[in-house]
DNA sequence: AGACAACTGTGACTTATGTCATAGTTGAAC
DNA sequence: GTTCAACTATGACATAAGTCACAGTTGTCT
């Protein structure tokens, strides 16, 4: 973890959006950090001190259930912010997401009583945060879509989908993995991926499953 | 449907963490709109021109399936905002969720093109879209919670729970009608109904169940 | 009172998913 | 190249939920 910040430059890169003086401001007040694969980014129930915007690598977002088990939302990728940091400021609430680091992920904090100034005074900042609310708000509608409405067999797929759309074509999980982020069991995924395979959809592999984009 | 307008006091008296002066503004550009039971308020796939805060009765959003399917997510009552109806702007999306009166209900429409202005000149306003935003985002975790993580009867436990919570401890809903919302069968529905009343949860009547708060 | 539609109850069966047991496969480390 | 842990495959069975069939109940209308 260091504690550099970016450049208003670095940060017009990754948020095209952002006004100059906005990225000016956001490059005073930002503080550039640091996770390594596997580092916990954040977790509601804990309090929030910062909003946090992806600039590197690739965050996971999760739900975790009562008994520790786990269910899968979205990524978050360079150019996103974490909706949820920006949400949870002050309510101390013991809903659990998790989000982890999934590569090696840099990110500007912004503090949180900055978060007033910035939305009055900076119009792209406001509709920034607008843009990530709503998106964020669309991918848990098609989350619940999906789960509501949907066998394993669709729910497989689409989920595959997703991951080869955002990771690309070689998917780089175990069953167990992915039976883990659809809260289901190992082998009721293995029997489905297997049923994918023979009808053309994919290709498996030891450790990882190549996408056909069927 | 009527096209008066509420006074400013009206307003605070519904939305009492409004100021003065957003009160008094929204008095001038917001429009009343009345809707009976069974009117659909909004349904995203349309383009939005209004933000919609409810002032009187209530409203059901529920997500719609591919096939007709519905499930539902959550009440709108007086002194709430639809969050949709601020998200959904421009982008003409396909994902259907419904919000339908199930009482007479009344609401103040803004204008979709006032919204930059509120969010900027108004901090009370800004406070109420971020509050708005972070309740239904919450709740729509919950929803994820229950559906991914529960098994129908603890769904159902936690239905009638939020129902009664909202409605009053007699549930006025027939068993179709709450095996529509969690997109199940009416004869599961009635099933685990009556192994509620056998734990004594509950008791069934004709046409309504009583909640015994357990 | 009689009739009817809507609602509710329940057994029998099917299907989707989860669980258990067990065996085969593969890649990495030594 | 041997070994071992992790990964994958698969049959047998268990359970939750959905479906079908049919019967019983109740409120409402006339």
């Amino acid at each position: 973890m260091n504690t550099t910040s970016f450049t208003p430059a670095e940060i017009i890169q990754y948020f095209p959006q952002f006004d100059l003086d906005l990225a000016e401001f956001l490059s005073q007040i930002g503080e550039s950090r640091t996770f390594d694969d596997g580092d916990i980014v954040m977790k509601t129930g804990q309090f929030f001190k910062s909003a946090v915007l992806i600039v590197k690598g690739r965050v996971k977002l999760y739900r975790e259930g009562d008994d520790g088990e786990e269910f899968f939302m979205y990524y978050l990728e360079p150019g996103n912010a974490c909706a949820l940091s920006m949400i949870c400021t002050a309510r101390n609430q013991s809903s659990s997401v998790m989000a982890v680091a999934i590569e090696e992920t840099e990110a500007i904090l912004i503090p949180i009583q900055y978060m007033d100034r910035l939305m009055t005074n900076y119009k792209s900042w406001y509709y920034f945060v607008i843009e990530t609310y709503r998106n964020r708000f669309e991918e848990l509608l098609s989350v619940i879509d999906n789960i509501a409405f949907k066998n394993m067999d669709e729910r497989l797929e689409w989920y595959l989908k997703r991951q080869s759309q955002k990771l690309g074509t070689t998917i780089h999980l175990t069953h167990q993995q992915i039976a883990n982020d659809l809260n289901s069991s190992r082998e009721v995924i293995s029997r489905l991926l297997k049923k994918m395979e023979q009808d053309g959809q994919i290709d498996l592999h030891r450790n990882h499953i190549s996408w056909k984009g069927i």
